[in-house]
DNA sequence: TTTTCATATGCGGCCAAACGCATATGCGCT
DNA sequence: AGCGCATATGCGTTTGGCCGCATATGAAAA
């Protein structure tokens, strides 16, 4: 549907997000607390981008004892997925240039 | 710069932009006025969404008489048009989805 | 020059998003 | 059970985006 496409595009507006998106984005699995210090994110606040990212459908998140391991939704549709990828790609490509 | 990529995300992140965006990917020249007749805009409203896509640097737009002919710009860095390519890619596909 | 059409913009209101703080929940360890 | 770590969430505040309305600008035609 086309409200799931809203959906990802408002996830990949805030940039913590983003920047938590390009660190699951290899398939690891990585806890809040780890997002949270290599993001210098609170912890209410990080919890609560990982819940967008989640109810977009971009990822995925399993308890394991006191954790909750995070990773990148591989059931995510290609053409979705496509486009997170296009995104980071850019990103990437732009975060070394001088002009 | 990294500037430039959270203005285009902003940009795409609006329904009317992206439908505007939408209109303008052929490369053609359309009005104003005319992207306000066919996405039911009022006119400030649509003046000021084509000014954020100009501003984000995805369209151009020159006078011509009483009228402003924006278009895709040429000029866009390719990985931020594959960007673009990828987001007007999936929402058409996913258009005629049932589930 | 006055009128008319197309577009841009200043202003103020409204609404949703994001945040910090405090608290609740979930889980393992002792 | 009680404690401590990790995560989630309710609440109230602040911030920012989008809008309509009115007005300004720009350009052609009368």
């Amino acid at each position: 549907m086309k409200r799931r496409m809203q959906e990802i595009l408002t996830a990949i507006c805030d940039p913590t997000r983003r920047a938590a998106l390009a660190i699951l984005w290899d398939g690891g699995e990585h806890c809040v607390c780890e997002l949270m210090a290599r993001l210098d994110a609170s912890q209410s606040r990080m919890s609560r981008h990982m819940k967008i990212l989640a109810q977009a459908g971009l990822v995925t998140g399993r308890r394991d004892a006191q954790w909750v391991r995070y990773k990148r939704n591989i059931e995510l549709a290609p053409e979705l997925a496509a486009v997170i990828d296009a995104v980071l790609m850019a990103e990437h490509s732009l975060e070394k240039e001088i002009a």
